[in-house]
DNA sequence: AGAATATTTGCAACTTAGTTGCAAATTAGG
DNA sequence: CCTAATTTGCAACTAAGTTGCAAATATTCT
């Protein structure tokens, strides 16, 4: 018995002509149940039994990069996240929020941001990503 | 003879209250002379026959970062960037372009960005970034 | 299903970015 | 110029991410 979840990845991953491999499987799969961006160490954490080489998840991050199923998220913090773009825009990402206190990092999945001009002083503009920083609910 | 550079730089350090040490010194004025954010290494190359080791250029960006001087650019890159924040409002630094094809950077100094919502969901937004991708006008 | 081909995986070794502790050197202030 | 406070350089270290290559796995073709 296939779960809902399984289905998703395999079509996310088809939907790439990408190969279907269990350690795809398993990131992809850890994203979708993720609501906010991830970096490698987390995936690999979130991954229960399944154990796949770090090189394995940096590399199918790369991959998923590269076709545009995952973008990453601009996080003061040492190590890159990631997250599936299916909440995105062809030209922006949903924003997201850095609390200062507690450094917890949030998407404002539903926030809405002007976007910017396609075209400004010779530069063609193709994507845009906003980042707040701030005090959370929490916190605040 | 002082240069109007080492002037700024001076004037920089003191509003802040730091001690005025060659290392900053040197740190600030490259910064002032740089037309977008900076890495560690590329500090380290604009400093001429002076020499600073890395640990205290680390340790000089993390203190003007603390005290407000500098900002942080979020750039699709493994190293941290830095720019002097002479150029930001109180709630907003300007965006910073980076081309898809050259992988160069550059700031918008002067496009405006309309601001977001002081208050959001619960969350309080101080600062906010933008980032923005695709083709410079070299390369469109 | 089985063979041929293309792609991915794990391992070990490596690189690069950034950090820490501590003694010596420098700075600010009187 | 003396003293206390702060910063610096060094060496050693941690953490994040990359590379080459042989073995394993996935897809395609018959
Ligand atoms: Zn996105
Ligand atoms: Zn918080
Ligand atoms: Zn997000
Ligand atoms: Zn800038």
């Amino acid at each position: 018995m296939k779960s809902n979840l399984d289905l998703k990845a395999r079509q996310i991953l088809k939907s790439a002509k990408l190969y279907l491999t269990a350690g795809r499987m398993s990131v992809v799969q850890a994203l979708l149940k993720a609501d906010k961006p991830l970096t490698q160490e987390q995936i690999a954490g979130r991954l229960g039994k399944k154990r796949f080489d770090k090189v394995t998840i940096y590399r199918t991050l790369k991959t998923l990069v590269k076709v545009g199923l995952v973008h990453r998220a601009f996080i003061e913090d040492r190590a890159r996240h990631f997250e599936l773009a299916h909440n995105c825009s062809e030209s922006q990402c949903h924003p997201h929020f850095t609390c200062t206190n507690c450094g917890r990092t949030h998407c404002l999945t539903d926030m809405a941001i002007p976007g910017a001009k396609k075209r400004y002083k010779g530069f063609l503009i193709h994507r845009q990503q906003t980042r707040f920083e701030g005090l959370c609910p929490a916190c605040a």
